[in-house]
DNA sequence: TGCTGGATCTCGCCA
DNA sequence: TGGCGAGGTCCAGCA
């Protein structure tokens, strides 16, 4: 690890150049202008920030305020740096969007070059993904009547989530969520319904077998939104398509399940 | 601004203390392990992070990859410092959701408070703001019947981005986005043209005028989607719909009005 | 505070 | 590479 403290803009530039080449992590705290240019455009005055590069091609610019940096540049971004008009200035590029960013320093601080190891995977509990193995575990969980026959199944629309049939045999479509949802979680839900009326709501076995007889008679398809509760306008909006709500929050399932 | 090099953990929650009562941004690079509990709850083993507590709350947990930190803590939140089992350990939580943020140090290679200044707001183009004052300023953008009549319309399923009228004086909703768009997008649309068909699709003088008359003659209403670009799916969804579709790019909208 | 939808969303998965 | 949806999304604006 190397630390540069208030360097010149031409030892800042030799200390930097030599870390982006060793792939290290770099922080410059300094006060600088920010530019960038790409899918919107944006500009920053003159302040003191935060800059980090990190060796995969990301890039963060952050203010003393907020969780999301004021600017940034994804990973797979190129970084470059050079002195102009005695400034230290870092540009960070991608093609596919096209966009650059670019920081330039009235003053350097400080510039700490990093080389950290990071063997560890971060472990989650608490998912969409850990909600539908509980679901699949527990089908009453959804509803006394429900009978999970597939998940991720594929429709015009897209995957559903959990994919079933009711006692009285009518296909059921599952949209899970881990939250809270709002009138978006019914319409993905909807469009996922409408999908599997369309198709006949018949796996895939079914319709081979029914080739051969009458045109497919369209079966009623139930559709059932499983999260922990939902706001007014997702509650007129399942009203108003005759959709089912399961209250079930995934914190208390892992808790039951373990 | 104050940098300690591989400090013992007193020295290391003496400094951080002190940082954290004056307000200052802190960096922290050291090996460390992570536990998270509120929304979900994760764990991460031992390895290189570069930590980040900000004077507003905000903590952030940088490994060498990635734009998006591994872990956090949303502003708001409050720090802790202590020393357990001589190991420095941050704690950052919050109420409502109620979450808990450990960061436990192994070893600290560094860390630096810094006291920075900001007065600089940035200024951003490009975005859907942007895209709406184009569509106002010159409407034909959308189409050359279209006439806007409000920004923001109030209906039972939100507040429309556009609303007006087409020629033959049906009620028309625009939905704006600034970039290529999927099958939300439509669902989108299709609330708010549902909401205001179903509300009659007069604006409120109409249906004051109206009030005495016979009940109201539910309009069709045409929907707009203005976007750089649709997928496949949504295209779809929209020929299904009978909506209409306004190609307008954000960025080349801005070149043309600037 | 809750609701709603935008965002340079990011990220992972899959065709 | 684009399409698609999840996310501890974050965040602003508004009721």
């Amino acid at each position: 690890m190397q630390t540069l403290r208030s360097p010149t803009p031409r030892e800042a530039l030799t200390a930097l150049s030599e870390a982006l080449e060793a792939d290290a992590l770099v922080t410059i705290y300094g006060q600088c202008r920010v530019a960038y240019e790409g899918r919107a455009s944006s500009e920053l005055g003159t302040g003191d920030r935060l800059v980090v590069l990190k060796p995969d091609g990301a890039a963060l610019v952050h203010t003393d305020e907020g969780r999301t940096p004021v600017n940034w540049q994804p990973p797979g971004s190129d970084h470059a740096a050079s002195v102009r008009d005695d400034a230290l200035r870092v540009r960070s590029t991608r093609a596919s969007p096209d966009e650059r960013l670019d920081v330039t320093f009235d003053e350097v601080y400080q510039l700490t070059a990093m080389q950290p190891t990071d063997e560890s995977d971060r472990s989650l509990v608490g998912s969409e993904a850990d909600l539908r193995e509980a679901v699949l575990a527990e089908p009453t969980l959804v509803a006394d009547w429900f009978e999970p026959t597939a998940t991720e199944r594929e429709t015009s629309a897209g995957p559903v989530d959990v994919f079933g049939r009711d006692g009285a045999g009518r296909p059921v479509v599952v949209e899970l969520k881990r939250r809270r949802v709002g009138p978006d979680a019914v319409g993905q839900l909807r469009r996922y319904v409408d999908a599997v009326e369309r198709e006949g709501g018949v796996d895939r076995e079914d319709a081979v077998e029914r080739e051969g007889g009458a045109g497919p008679a369209p079966l009623p398809v139930r559709g059932v939104l499983v999260a922990p509760s939902v706001t007014n306008r997702a509650a007129a909006l399942l009203d108003e398509h005759g959709f089912d709500h399961a209250a079930l929050d995934p914190g208390v399932v892992a808790d039951r399940r373990s």
